[in-house]
DNA sequence: CGTGACCCTATAGCGAATACAGGGTCAATG
DNA sequence: CATTGACCCTGTATTCGCTATAGGGTCACG
């Protein structure tokens, strides 16, 4: 009937998705359930497409499905405070930094470790004895 | 008999890990399955002890499991080419860079999006509306 | 009528654990 | 000797965010 009436295919071309992930998200309470076809085809709307383009774009900035679903029950509140969007955004913020602050002092590590490989023989090699909890057993 | 006989709590605390992991350890092939006492508990030796050891230091730089077992069977090859070693090193090092530099990318976007938020109500909120697909509908 | 592209549900798998249910063992105490 | 409580056992389910099957049904085109 309506020419902006979308099946689950199209939705997925159209935001870059899996058409699986899309009824994952359906069954995980992010995406609202379409009304169906004669033959039971998810029929989507102009806001569901919406609704996915939000989550993916948050998706991609990290944010967890339970922040995500958070943001999205906010955003349907359009009067509220955007206090608690803030709070969100800048915890997932916080874990990021935390994240890229753990993984550079990994890689210290790992540049430590990799730099002092002669490349001899396993039996003296600097990985396995940085990694082995005694000095290599002869 | 022998006073150097482990049980799992044992391992498990000299190590700081957890007695399900080593079990899950065992199950994945990582420890060598032990002796049992009459009571089927384990019986751990002190060479678990080293390969517990080893495997916890290679899970806290982050390598998988399946790199830890590669780098398990060569250190137990010892006369080898270590090269095989360097190149999983290498290898997960280069993987830590990536999600550096994404992470970094992607903290960049976060920076944007939240210093662009007034805090007023949300239908003005600056993150809804980057997360949005369209400009705020009125 | 047949083909192929699409859709449906339900279930299992990934990694790396963690948690629980429902029991058995063991050493020490009363 | 019985009981307590700490410890151990197996087996299964859960976490997160999907992805991948299996085994079908629907639909438009030729």
């Amino acid at each position: 009937m309506n020419s902006s009436i979308l099946t689950i295919g199209h939705l997925a071309r159209q935001t870059g998705t899996k058409v699986e992930t899309i009824r994952f998200y359906e069954k995980n309470g992010l995406l609202p359930e379409p009304s169906r076809t004669e033959g039971n085809y998810r029929a989507y709307e102009p806001d569901h497409l919406n609704r996915l383009s939000f989550i993916r774009r948050a998706r991609d900035l990290g944010f967890s499905l339970d922040q995500i679903r958070a943001l999205l029950a906010l955003s349907d509140n359009r009067g509220q405070s955007c206090a608690a969007v803030d709070a969100i955004a800048s915890e997932h913020r916080a874990e990021v930094e935390k994240k890229i602050t753990d993984l550079m002092a990994l890689k210290a590590e790992l540049d430590r470790m990799i730099d002092q490989c002669g490349c001899g023989v396993v039996a003296d090699c600097r990985i396995i004895e940085t990694l082995s909890p005694l000095p290599s057993r002869t």
